[in-house]
DNA sequence: TTGTACGCGTTATCAA
DNA sequence: TTGATAACGCGTACAA
């Protein structure tokens, strides 16, 4: 079923069946409820590919998500997924693995299905700086902050990493904690880990605590599991911090349940905080404190952007949503 | 940059060109390496929608998840998206709402983007009845049961819904519990809820348990907060329940929560019993007893069978994958 | 207000 | 082993 054979069941001619079927000007009302019925009885759509060939484009947005097992990512997708909704553009959702080049597979995504808009959840800034440059749709970077980065199609929305981790931490010392681990990211390849971890140093130093990098720090996955064995071998080394600091909740869970399995209890042993705010944080018990951040505001504020700059040619920004340091029942005063 | 440059560049002709990067037979070496190294140097790349308009079909493969906040659909879009990985069909992944036709919607997808096969995530069969036999493609609907249902382009993998939760009750009267209460799915309008409720009231009437109906189940979402939610009301209620099975990992989270925030220990006072398998139980505190369904089997098994369909012609067919009962800390005997 | 005809980038047929 | 060319289904300039 295509529009010529609905220009013959009509009686109209093809040009006439793709003016109603766009919604444009100049078709008598006539001409558009007989297509229409035609469409209905026939159970017409249209095709993509013949339509996007010769736009030259498509109309989808394309997500490119980076790591699957990223639940904050998975929030994230989430709400991009209905607000795109609400509009008429398609969304495409594609998963690359924490390890691969973002910025080239979007390159490629883009060559292959012309998208109007991309959205990229995590990025290496390396990445984008050596081939971001063949992107030239509008593109909104999600959770880091490419602000120094100067595309004029390249906008970003994400939390103050670096801030929100030295905040985390300052609340810990005002809780009296003196003794610290964390567990982070890797700071070779993840931008978000190397500036969580920055923003725990930034509060040290301030604090003039002591805190030794090879052996208070580890940096690994965002993952349950390596938050727990990361935690385990912090604590066979016998660091004796009374407060640990993980730069993801999957991992704040990870490590209460390493401490656990040590004989620690949380709070009253050792103070446990988290990053993201998942929602699961909540329920566990003790409920997880955290860094909470805007994960809904960020995904609107991305979705919007990416539109005003496909619809209205809007230029490019960088903007950073709230967060919140949230004491719930993993952190107690000492 | 279209094959008609590389043409124009190589000096060759279109049809040449076309046939090397489709790797066609009777290409002299010589063509193969030139028109490989032009299309290195021009970083040229297919264009799809061209490529599927000629074919009458693309090479993608399309998988539709129902309800974004489910986080077991969540681990097997992750298994999936690295199995075809693998292959070099593209995978395209649409979000629809829990509420959402899945089946009209792919259907629709399926007219947009002519993908070679389609993979469902949760289904309701009363859509699959009205409308599948519009979807011609070779379609395989994971983790719910398709089998009474028969059209020869269907395939489904799923866990016997029914029999686990029946197995899980079994395993909780095995323990010593008589009274029980259920946090479930809306047998209305999940099908999983449904089947996995009747295992329970299986093993109910096989050990003469009493059980409410109108009482002691609960019929919610899967997420974190209804689980929370239909505990409260539960307790509320006074319904003495020394277990209480749910009927997602989700939400057993949340009924431990709620058990806890009315001053109920588990597994000391309630054992709680979940069903999914989530990574994420085993690091809990108390790691959380459940139904382990072999998630990543499942999609394993579902993309083995898509592939088949679409590569082989492979006839559909209808697969269950294990479970496993597991008793972590949650539940105890009485 | 409507229709004719061309071209988007590709593949496949056929002839060379 | 190659190349010219006809489709694929759609949108749109141009003509009527």
């Amino acid at each position: 079923m295509t529009i010529k054979d609905l220009a013959e069941k009509t009686g109209y001619g093809v040009a006439t069946v793709s003016r109603v079927l766009n919604n444009h000007p100049n078709v008598s009302e006539k001409a558009k409820k007989a297509i229409m019925k035609a469409v209905e009885e026939s159970g017409f759509q249209i095709n993509d590919n013949a339509k996007q060939l010769k736009q030259q484009r498509a109309t989808s947005i394309l997500v490119v998500v980076k790591g699957t097992s990223n639940e904050m990512f998975g929030s994230l997708v989430e709400t991009i997924q209905s607000e795109v909704a609400k509009t008429d553009y398609p969304l495409i959702v594609d998963y690359i693995d924490e390890d691969d080049n973002e910025v080239l597979r979007a390159v490629r995504l883009c060559r292959e299905k012309k998208p109007l808009g991309i959205m990229i959840l995590g990025g290496n800034m390396e990445h984008f700086r050596n081939d971001f440059e063949k992107i030239e749709v509008p593109c909104v970077l999600v959770s880091s902050d490419a602000s120094n980065l100067k595309f004029d199609n390249l906008s970003s929305v994400s939390t103050d990493d670096r801030f929100a981790a030295k905040c985390a931490v300052d609340s810990l010392v005002a809780l009296g904690h003196k003794r610290f681990a964390i567990v982070g990211g890797d700071c070779e390849t993840s931008d978000t880990g190397r500036l969580r971890f920055e923003g725990c140093m930034d509060s040290f130093r301030e604090h003039g605590i002591d805190f030794d990098r090879e052996l208070d720090y580890k940096g690994v996955r965002f993952s349950y599991q390596d938050g727990y064995n990361a935690t385990c071998r912090l604590i066979e080394n016998k660091r004796n911090f009374t407060a640990l600091f993980a730069a993801a909740d999957v991992m704040a869970i990870g490590a209460i349940r390493a401490l656990r399995d040590y004989g620690f209890r949380v709070p009253e042993d050792v103070s446990v905080l988290g990053f993201d705010g998942l929602a699961l944080g909540s329920f566990l018990v003790p409920k997880l404190s955290t860094v909470e951040q805007s994960v809904r505001k960020m995904a609107v504020r991305s979705v919007e952007i990416l539109l005003d700059s496909i619809e209205n040619n809007g230029k490019s920004r960088h903007e950073r949503v709230p967060f919140v340091v949230r004491q719930r029942e993993s952190t107690r005063k000492i």
